[in-house]
DNA sequence: CGATTTCTGCACCATCTGGTTACTTTTCTG
DNA sequence: CAGAAAAGTAACCAGATGGTGCAGAAATCG
C-alpha cells in the first residue's frame, strides 16, 4: 500500500525513457572518460545517471555496447561540430587557423572525448569498427581540408603536394597530445600547462605550426 | 666476510632474484601496456614472467607499485637512449631532423611506452608525481633541445624566439598522436596507417613540419 | 475499467581479482 | 654439514563487479 498522504507529490517526470537513456549515456562519458571501459563501474554510472543499474542492461545490453554507443555520440558530435563551421566561406589561412583553433576549443570544452578516443585506441578500435557511419562524417571531414587546400593553392598561398589526411592528423595532434599528456607535462616541465596564458601560447603556437607548414 | 675465492664467479645459480624480477618488469610492461592500469591482471604478468603471483607481492609490494616502476623504467630508458644521440655534434637543422626520426623510430620499436604514459595521465599523472628522478631527465632534456635552437639562431638557419617546451611538446605529438590513434585512425580514415609506405611518408612529413617550423 | 506492454528497482548471484597465509626448496655462510 | 635466509609455490579468501530474476508501477490500448 502507497501511501496517499504524501504531500510533496513528485509527479513531475515520472516516467521517460528518452531522458533516462540520456541521463545514462551522459554519466557514462563520464565515468569511462575517468576511469577507461575497464576502471568505469556500471554501478557508479547508474548511480551517476540517477538511474536504477537494471535499466542500463534494460537500454544497453552490456557495459560494452554502453561503451560503444558513448564513443559513436562522442565522434558524431565532433564531427557535426566541424561541418558547422563553414570554412568554405573563408580566405584559406583564415579558415585553417580557425579550424586550429575549433579543435584545440573543443578539445579543451570536452575533455572527455580526448579519454575516450584513448580507450578505445587501447582497444585496437574494436568498438569503432562495429560502427559503419562515422567513416562518412570522417570522409567529409577530409574532403572539407582538401577544399581549403585546393582553394589556397590556386590563390597562390599555400605550397602545393600537402595531403589533406597528414594535415587533419598534425592539427589534431598537436592539441590533443598537449591536453591528454597535461598531467605528466605539468609535472616533467615543471610548469602548469593549464594555466590560461600556457593554453593560449599553445594556441598561438598551434596556429604558427600548421600555417608555416602550408605555407608557400 | 669476503669471499676468498674470487667474486665475480658465475655461480649458475637456478634461482635468481634479479632475472626473475626483471621479467616480471617486463612481463608487466606488456600487460600494463595493453590493457592498463585497471585491465591489467596480476595473475596474467605472473604467468608471463614465469613467476609465481607472489613473488610480485614480494618484490613489489602491490599493483599499483609495480605500474609504477614499470612506468618509471619507460621513462628512464626513452630519456637515456636520447641523451646518447649526440646532437651536439651535429649542424642544428641535421640535429633537429635526427630527433625527430629518433622520436618517431622510439615510438615504433617501443609501443608499450605511449600506452603506458597513456595510462598514466589517465590516472592524472599520480605514480610519477612520486618518482623525482623523472624531472632530472626531462629538465636535461629541454636544455639540449634548447641549445640546438640558441646554435640555430645564431647561425642564422632558425629563427629567433621558438621556445624549446613548446617544440619539444610539438615533436613528441605529431608521432605520438599519429601512432597511438593508428587503430581508430586506419578505420576512419580507410588506410592502413602501419603500412611501411605509410609510415615512411609520415616520418617525410614530420621533418618537414618541424623545419618549417623553426626556418629563418 | 482492465488487460497488455513498457519501464523501474530491489535483491541476488556467479565469477573474478588483488592480495595473503602457510609451506617447500634452494643457496649461502660459518 | 647445519641451519638461516632467500627464492619459489600452491591454495585460499574477502570483497568487488558485471550481469539477472522477478515483482510491481506507470503508460497504452481495447
Amino acid at each position: 500500500m502507497t501511501d496517499p498522504a504524501d504531500p510533496t507529490e513528485p509527479k513531475t517526470r515520472t516516467r521517460d525513457a528518452g531522458a533516462t537513456k540520456a541521463r545514462i549515456l551522459e554519466a557514462a562519458k563520464r565515468e569511462f572518460a575517468k576511469n577507461g571501459l575497464a576502471g568505469a563501474r556500471v554501478d557508479v554510472i547508474a548511480e551517476k545517471a540517477k538511474a536504477n543499474k537494471r535499466m542500463i542492461y534494460h537500454y544497453f545490453g552490456s557495459k560494452e555496447v554502453l561503451f560503444q554507443t558513448t564513443l559513436e555520440n562522442a565522434y558524431i558530435d565532433i564531427r557535426t561540430a566541424e561541418q558547422k563551421l563553414n570554412l568554405g566561406h573563408l580566405e584559406p589561412a583564415a579558415a585553417l587557423e580557425r579550424l586550429v583553433r575549433f579543435t584545440w576549443e573543443y578539445y579543451l570544452k570536452n575533455p572527455e572525448f580526448i579519454t575516450l578516443v584513448n580507450s578505445e585506441n587501447l582497444h585496437r578500435a574494436k568498438h569503432v569498427k562495429k560502427s559503419d557511419v562515422l567513416q562518412t562524417y570522417s570522409r567529409r571531414f577530409v574532403a572539407m581540408v582538401n577544399e581549403i587546400l585546393v582553394r589556397g593553392v590556386e590563390t597562390g598561398v599555400f605550397r602545393p603536394g600537402v595531403d589533406p589526411v597528414q594535415l587533419n592528423i598534425t592539427i589534431a595532434a598537436i592539441g590533443y597530445y598537449y591536453l591528454t599528456n597535461r598531467f605528466t607535462g605539468s609535472i616533467l616541465f615543471e610548469k602548469d600547462m593549464m594555466a590560461k596564458q600556457a593554453l593560449d601560447e599553445r594556441l598561438r603556437f598551434n596556429i604558427e605550426t600548421i600555417l608555416r607548414l602550408v605555407a608557400a
